[in-house]
DNA sequence: CTTGACGCTTACGTAAACGTAAAGCACAGT
DNA sequence: ACTGTGCTTTACGTTTACGTAAGCGTCAAG
């Protein structure tokens, strides 16, 4: 099996993005491509972290937050004291995640609000004619 | 019955911002506090404005996009044209917040993931001791 | 009366996340 | 041999969201 890769053009087509911003997130230690002489090749691994890494961005996040959260999802199983920091890293992450569900719901649910008072007044302006 | 007021400085420390940050969304005309002479004077209304601003911070909204969402609470009645105007606003955020809370949980789930091949790593790990 | 404490404006500085040339290599087609 | 297409690096420019003085007004306490 050959195990597929992607040029930056491709990956930059796919996700919507400049290849710029590739480059750039390479160069803050996002992703790590292979090189073939000097040309960019990548690897399942760095879609899949490219892709980690726009949905962190939709959901707020710096690029160093991104760094430390992607980071988890391919770390070695490595020494006891290296798990227990990822599970306490996992801990701050989920509270933090769980803060913006939080603030996510309670804005719908104003939206909801908002919207139903808009109906209304819709409403209102229409029995009056 | 006096509507309690409160200077910049309270505001600041209730919501655990700095003076400038106040000052600059008054800037970018997210709050619009009274003036008594040359000092500012907060109302019941710039209060929940601040909060919903930080609200949608956390959510990694930017400021015009807040703009335009903290501006929908308080929209006066007004026309027709006005109120549909706002409902299409209403569906446009929604379909935004919607796609985070998707990105928000399978975030969470891949957490999840993440863990419990910890927990795994970390048993295996004690076991062998 | 002067010294804080608190507030004000004006304005330059900064970090993050890219945008935008500028200039060059490498290979493919005509 | 030339042109184009795609990739590269280097480097300065830009926007957002403030930070950080600098310098001034004002009112209350010592």
């Amino acid at each position: 099996m050959p195990a597929e890769t992607w040029t930056i053009a491709e990956l930059a087509a796919e996700y919507d993005v400049t290849l710029r911003t590739i480059r750039f997130y390479e160069d803050r230690g996002l992703l790590t491509p292979e090189r073939r002489g000097t040309v960019r090749v990548y690897h399942p691994r760095d879609r899949v972290r490219l892709g980690l890494i726009l949905r962190g961005k939709r959901l707020g996040f710096s690029l160093d937050e991104i760094a430390t959260i992607v980071d988890m999802y391919d770390a070695e199983p490595g020494e006891e004291g290296q798990l227990e920091y990822l599970l306490a890293q996992i801990t701050t992450r989920r509270a933090d995640l769980e803060q913006r569900r939080q603030d996510l719901e309670q804005t719908l649910q104003d939206l909801a609000d908002v919207e139903a008072r808009c109906q209304a007044d819709l409403k209102a302006l229409r029995d009056r004619a």
